[in-house]
DNA sequence: CTTGGAATGTCAACAAGGCTGACATAAATT
DNA sequence: AATTTATGTCAGCCTTGTTGACATTCCAAG
């Protein structure tokens, strides 16, 4: 699976002591990824389940409710909450599906569409950085790795969540 | 910075949607990576928070009230509860500092490194399958970019947070 | 056409785990 | 003796998750 050079040290990565380092890592890593957004976000009166559902949405325009549920892994009266209160903000708006009349198609608003960009420049300048600061080769293990941590179905999500986007009518 | 052979192809790893994504690959990542440890502590009156705590402490015994709070990045109030909970239940012990007899040292009792035994090795198993999967050039890449992405100061926490593990008297 | 089930929305209640502010105590430091 | 530090604790608030119950709307199958 692994290709090695010389018999023994070639699983010293999977030592516990490794892995240890590398769950710590995820940990502090991931308080820096989401700090930045969160600072902004302190001021407004949104929080992280706002970004997460306005990242969503931007990446696919039109995608409905149901599957904003799928891909955030929470109730549907968790993320109605949100959601009403980004329709209230005028941040998001839903439109009645055209074929399926039932569903309720997402799209941002040019509010909404400002505050995602706002967030994502922020997020994504960390992450430039960190890449920059890496290399390439160290962002392609990076993902590696971040693709083999995922649940099966949630790594289908990661790889083609851009389904979804195509009715809507006003 | 980084070293490229080819002119303009070198930076192709810096768009943004190569950006967005590690950011999404982040997200569902980090989702996994919890995931394991939080289905044990669901039948258990324990919560991710208890999980943090039990982790540092093993990690480095004999640490702190205060040092834990600089880890957790919390307040003491919010650590403050989830360490009551843990000493009524025997998890962990706290011991009067034998320099400074402010500090309460903490320390696992059997009965928590159970309980840390169980989380870690969900954890662990989840990590030691990725990174088989992925390879060590790849899991490399993966501490890299984590590292890269941390505050200044976390990253000083994650490279070096044994300190404060010496003292401690019954 | 009727009915069953899917997609969505909404109300109420609750829990975990963050937060702030205020205050107490003991011990170290000046 | 006065101040600072480390810790604990009470009270109250917010966000974001949960469950359960129920209404609406509409597609699709009988």
């Amino acid at each position: 699976m692994v290709d090695t050079k010389s018999g023994d040290d070639s699983l010293l990565f999977l030592t516990d002591e490794n892995l240890r380092r590398g769950i710590e890592a995820m940990f502090f890593a991931y308080r820096g990824f989401t700090s930045d957004p969160d600072r902004i976000l302190l001021g407004l009166d949104y929080g992280r389940a706002h970004h997460r559902a306005v990242h969503f949405i931007h990446r696919a325009p039109g995608t409905t409710v149901g599957n904003l549920l799928d891909i955030l892994g929470v109730t549907k009266q968790s993320l109605n909450r949100v959601l009403r209160s980004l329709f209230d903000e005028c941040l998001v708006e839903a439109r009645v599906g055209r074929k399926d009349r039932r569903e309720r198609h997402l799209y941002l608003t040019e509010k909404g569409a400002a505050l995602e960009r706002s967030l994502s420049d922020a997020q994504r300048a960390r992450m430039r950085s960190a890449y920059r600061a890496a290399g390439p080769v160290a962002v392609a293990g990076f993902r590696t790795v971040l693709e083999a941590m995922m649940d099966e179905e949630q790594r289908r999500q990661y790889q083609a969540q851009y389904q979804g986007a195509k009715d809507g009518a006003p």
